[in-house]
Order: C-alpha cells, then structure tokens, then sequence
RNA sequence: CGGGGCAUAGCGCAGCCUGGUAGCGCAUCUGCUUUGGGAGCAGAGGGUCGCAGGUUCGAAUCCUGCUGCCCCGACCA
C-alpha cells in the first residue's frame, strides 16, 4: 500500500475530548473517528487492527473447540420478555420498535437468542457439548461512555455460549474458555491474569475477569506476581483432556489475584510482600457459568442418558475486540505514539522514501517492497512528498514494529536503515539483506 | 443518574466581561527555495460563530429555551 493512495487521516493536535492515551493516539493515528457519544467510525488503519484481533480472537476459539455462527444486532423483545429480561435490564437496552410498533431490540448480549437455537435443534446429551460463538456487533446504553473504544456504547464483541449437560461438563466447558483465553491474549501480546470475579446468583468459582496490567487501568488490581512469568498454554494444549485442563486452571488460580471489588486485604497480606503486586487494569475478558438461568425458564432441555429431560447447564464467555484494540495501545505505547505488536499491526512494515520522486530512493523502495512483499508481509509505503521529519513522526505514531528508512544519504553506500518500533534500535542494512533480516 | 464544564474554519484556540465589517497557530491550495526527526518566504481559499426564540438601529458577544459533546462520581465486554 502507497500512503499517498491510502486513507490516513493523521492529526497532529489532540483533539481536546480525548482524556487517555489510547483515545488519543487512536484518534491522532486516524485508526477512528467519534460519530456520537460512544459511537466510533473505524476507518482504514484501525479496521485492520480491529480484523486482526478478530482473527486471533477466533483462531483460538476454534482451536478450543468452540463453533462459530453470526446472529443478528436487532432481536425481538419477546425473545427477552421470555427470561425476564426484557423488564429487568433497564435502560442500558436500546429499544426500538419496527414499522408494525412491534417492540425490538439492539443486542446488548445473546443468551437469550442463543438459547432459542439451541432448542429448536438440540433433543438429546449425545449433541454435547456445544460451544457456539459469534463475533458481532453490541449495542449497550451506557450512562456514561467513556475513553473512547475502551467503553463505547457500541462495540465489537466475541460472545460465546456453551452448553452441557451437567455442572461437571460446563465445568469442562468453562475450562477450555479459561485456556483459550489466556492463549488468545497472550497472542495479542498482552499478560493477562484471571481474576477471580463477582459470579452472580449462581455462585461458586466459575466466574474469572481477565485482567491486563495497564497504568491507565480503570480498576485497581491486587495480585501475586508470578503470574507476569507464566508461560502460556501451548498450542499442543488438549482441548478434550479434562483433566490435564483443570490442573492448568487450578495453577493459574492457586495464587492471590483480585479485583477491588473482590480483594481479600487479609489472603493478600499472606502473600509474601516481594510478591505483591498491586496496580491498575482493565478488563479484557470475562467468562462466566450460569447454570440453568436461561434454559430453564426458556425451555432449552435435552434427553439425558436416563432418559429424562434435563435442562442444559451453560456459561458464557466474552471479549470485547473493540475495547482490546485501545487496551493493547493502552499496554504499548510511548511518546511518540503507539508500537503494536507484530501480530496484530496494521502492516508489518513501514517504508519511508524520504525523497519521494528522486529515482533512486524510488527503485529502492520499489524493490524492498516487492521483497517485502512477497515475504508475506504487509508493508506500508510512505511516499508522500512530505519531508524527513514528517514522515518519521507519522511512522512513530502509526507504530508498525520495522521503519525501513530510505534517504538519499545511505543509498550513495546501497544501503538504508532499518529500525525496530518497539526498541527504537536501528542499523544501516545492505538493500538486499533487508527482506532476510526483517522476513527471515 | 447526581455534580462540573465546553460548543467560533479540518484540528487547537483567542474574541464575549464593556454589542459596531470574525481573528491567530497548525493543516489545505499555488509559487520559489529547501529535504535524515513535524522547513522558510510570498500569496490564496475556507466559518449562516451548535440550533431556535428574544432584547437592540445593530448580537459570536446580552437574555431564555433546546441540542450535542467532554470531565468527576455511582454502574458495565
């Protein structure tokens, strides 16, 4: 891609509205555009980020096991008036009603609609389990959005529903999540902790937040710090080996970890004091059992090996794509401007031709793109007429992980410059040795 | 939902108190000179001053109502 056909709407000033750095440098790197309180237009650059952490988002739900489908944004409200819903969620549901003043809905979450599937084609246990995903688009009215992406009204979310026949299969269920999600964050780049969280009527253990240390975290965090050295499931991890994935879910909950609105000031003085660690975080994930709150009253029972009708026990698990895109810049950033990780960077590579229109930072460019290229690296040409200041301010702003720097100046040696994002180290490269070092 | 604030060019702001032809910086366009960390000079374009009423000879400015947005707090992927 050339900037100059590209869509890049780059603002120098901050616009006054945005508080956190993550708002600000989304907004200032052209990745969004606010259209209304909590409403955001994503354009180009943030689209691309938005699809990668999609795409890992779903790899990992997939390689759970868990099956994706797509429901709709806009439900019927007697959908809702069926769990009880409808009346009891309150004003953060946006209601609407269809040309018939029929009352609808936009989907704030999918149990209920999820639920409805599931009975109409699910009889009996041996359908079990089934983890059924989507990744759409909610709508909640918040009192007060805020922080842009991170708590907009409306955002993207990855919503997953499982069903078992029984608390020690939802328990199984819950446990796949559990590893996916650490995957899945781990993946963006991020450490995460779960944490233990409020589990609602149901109660019991089966409810974590995962939680990333950031220092403009909206909650405050209480945690034992071993769990930042944790290595992270691999991807031979054994879905269907129960036991193998409890005891991974029983080391990543053996030590203190809490939120404010759990923290047990007592269980964390007994941590040893080296080991406390106690910060900001945000909320990136929450997965949670609920048992048969939806599928009793609606009526979603399967046969059991008895023979008798059981009404089927199920969790739910989300995270908000929309809200990760802000968190990880909120984890990586600096002064100058956001630095993505390599697995979810808009493009891999930026390209800066620093004279633009001389022929031969032109053909240099022309050729380490290609090369790039053809690495299977997405690379971003800078090839505006703007001047050398410019260019490297927008390449630090935009914070793709490699700058590959071509001037006039290392050309006359055959070479360029290659700087990486994240260290701000930079060397002088031979052209054709820049594709290896950078593609391997 | 309680409390506070803002609304003037794409962005950041001044002007309002004390009413009298709407300004500055950046950005944009043209030309020349520049070109390795947000260039310089010269010129140009762009705004029914959030909306609706009112006061007045005259309103960005004073008054009333409305709308939108932001911040702090209680709630949330």
């Amino acid at each position: 891609m050339h900037l100059s056909r590209y869509f890049l709407p780059i603002l120098r000033e901050t616009p006054k509205e945005a508080e956190i750095v993550s708002h600000r440098l989304m907004l200032r790197a052209g990745m969004v555009r606010q259209e209304g309180a909590g409403i955001y237009a994503w354009l180009p650059l943030g689209l691309k980020v938005l699809d990668k952490i999609s795409a890992i988002v779903r790899e990992e739900q997939n390689r759970s096991g868990a099956v994706e489908l797509l429901m709709p944004t806009i439900q019927s409200a007697d959908l809702w008036r069926e769990s009880g819903r409808y009346d009891a969620y309150g004003k953060e549901m946006l209601r609407i009603k269809d040309r018939h003043e029929r009352d609808m809905l936009f989907g704030p979450t999918n149990e209920e609609m999820i639920t409805e599937i599931f009975r109409a084609s699910v009889r009996s246990y041996k359908q079990l389990p089934l983890n059924l995903y989507h990744i759409q688009w909610k709508f909640r009215d918040e009192v007060r959005p805020r922080f842009g992406t991170m708590r907009s009204r409306e955002f993207l979310m990855k919503d997953a529903y499982s069903f078992d026949l029984d608390k020690e299969g939802a328990r199984h269920s819950y446990n796949k999540m559990f590893v996916a999600y650490l995957r899945t964050f781990a993946r963006l780049g991020l450490k995460s902790i779960p944490m233990r969280a409020e589990s609602g009527p149901i109660g019991g253990d089966m409810s974590h937040e995962f939680i990333i240390l950031a220092s403009t975290g909206e909650s405050e965090v209480f945690c034992h710090k071993d769990y930042l050295d944790y290595a992270v499931p691999g991807e031979e991890t054994d879905f269907d080996d129960a036991a193998g994935l409890q005891a991974t879910v029983d080391k990543w909950t053996a030590l203190y970890a809490a939120t404010s609105e759990m923290h047990d000031a007592a269980a964390y003085e007994a941590v040893p004091e080296a080991s406390r660690v106690s910060a900001r975080g945000i909320e990136v994930g929450h997965i949670f059992y609920f048992g048969t709150k939806y599928s009793e009253p609606m009526g979603a029972v399967v046969a059991s090996p008895d023979g008798s009708q059981k009404p089927v026990h199920m969790g739910s698990y989300g995270i908000g794509p929309s809200r990760l895109a802000a968190a990880i810049i909120e984890a990586s950033h600096d002064e100058a401007g956001i630095i993505w990780p390599d697995a979810i960077a808009p493009f891999n590579v930026a390209i800066l031709n620093l004279k633009a229109g001389d022929g031969a930072t032109d053909a240099a460019c022309a050729t380490l793109e290609r090369e790039l290229t053809a690495k299977g690296l997405e690379v971003l040409v800078d090839d505006t007429d703007e001047r050398p200041g410019a260019k490297f301010a927008t390449a630090d702003l935009i914070g793709l992980p490699w700058q590959v720097i071509v001037g006039p100046k290392g050309l006359t040696d055959g070479k360029v410059e290659v700087k990486r994002r994240a260290s701000g180290e930079r060397i002088s490269l031979p052209l054709a040795d820049v594709a290896q070092h950078i593609g391997g």
